[in-house]
DNA sequence: ATCGCCGGTTTCGTTGCGGTAACCAGACCC
DNA sequence: GGGTCTGGTTACCGCAACGAAACCGGCGAT
């Protein structure tokens, strides 16, 4: 609800890396997110995304797109813009993003304190040899 | 509870392909379902996943047992064998996988028609142009 | 005329996931 | 000495995702 769009809404190290769950590739449950208080234009979408190119971007609304996720609306205004925004199908997904946040809010802690300890034993092993 | 491990378990198209879903890396999800009714061999998990190789078995069971998700145990018997079994923070994927299920279970149809329709309608501007 | 804004596209290059095929080491069997 | 079973490893490779940077076309403003 009270959701703002701000350059630091994401963390810079990209979560889909470091967690075992995706939605889609690499941005789609972001965007999802960016979208849930409604429509945004292009431009806009880029903000909150910093590491985000133009074309992956464009890419990912277009695979969206196609996919029945979001909706594409172009404003033949002056300026010209276009708006993205989620239809229900869409919407749809915040469910499963959120129960995946979930899951991290809860288990992230365990999964990296085990990376962690793995790979300080594996190092401390080959110190050893 | 009734689930058996058997060559078909799975389809033979991945579904983490045509799905906007996965968890970790595109064997993870799979391995934890076919390690939920109990420990089994390396082997045995060739059996229902007859897609994997046993290169990329072997490197995505070192990454879940590196993130704590399953643990490896050696049998020095004749002949020695090993056996895998889901940790409880594996074990709490569980629940996750089954939202993503779900969630398939209910929309998939709905992404895929639209998947079709834009792919016609795209391919009939085609024919036009 | 040219500048900037918007919403991209184009080109090129890199990275990394996943796959193929061959090989291996220990133990037992024949 | 060769074959088999288990649980891998090694070398190599192709493709798709991802990214950096430049360019573009329509339009209004200056």
């Amino acid at each position: 609800m009270t959701t703002e769009l701000s350059p630091d809404m994401f963390a810079p190290e990209c979560p889909t890396r470091q967690v075992p769950l995706r939605i889609g590739d690499k941005w789609t449950a972001m965007i999802v997110l960016c979208l849930e208080d409604g429509p945004r234009r292009f431009g806009e979408l880029l903000v909150p995304l910093p590491a985000i190119t133009k074309k992956v971007l464009a890419e990912t609304l277009r695979a969206m797109e196609r996919d029945g996720l979001v909706t594409r609306t172009e404003f033949p205004a002056n300026p010209p813009h276009v708006e993205y925004a989620l239809t229900p199908l869409g919407r749809s997904l915040l469910t499963l993003i959120d129960a995946a946040r979930d899951w991290c809010a809860e288990h992230l802690p365990e999964l990296t304190e085990a990376r962690r300890a793995y790979t300080s034993s594996f190092s401390a092993a080959s110190k050893i040899s």
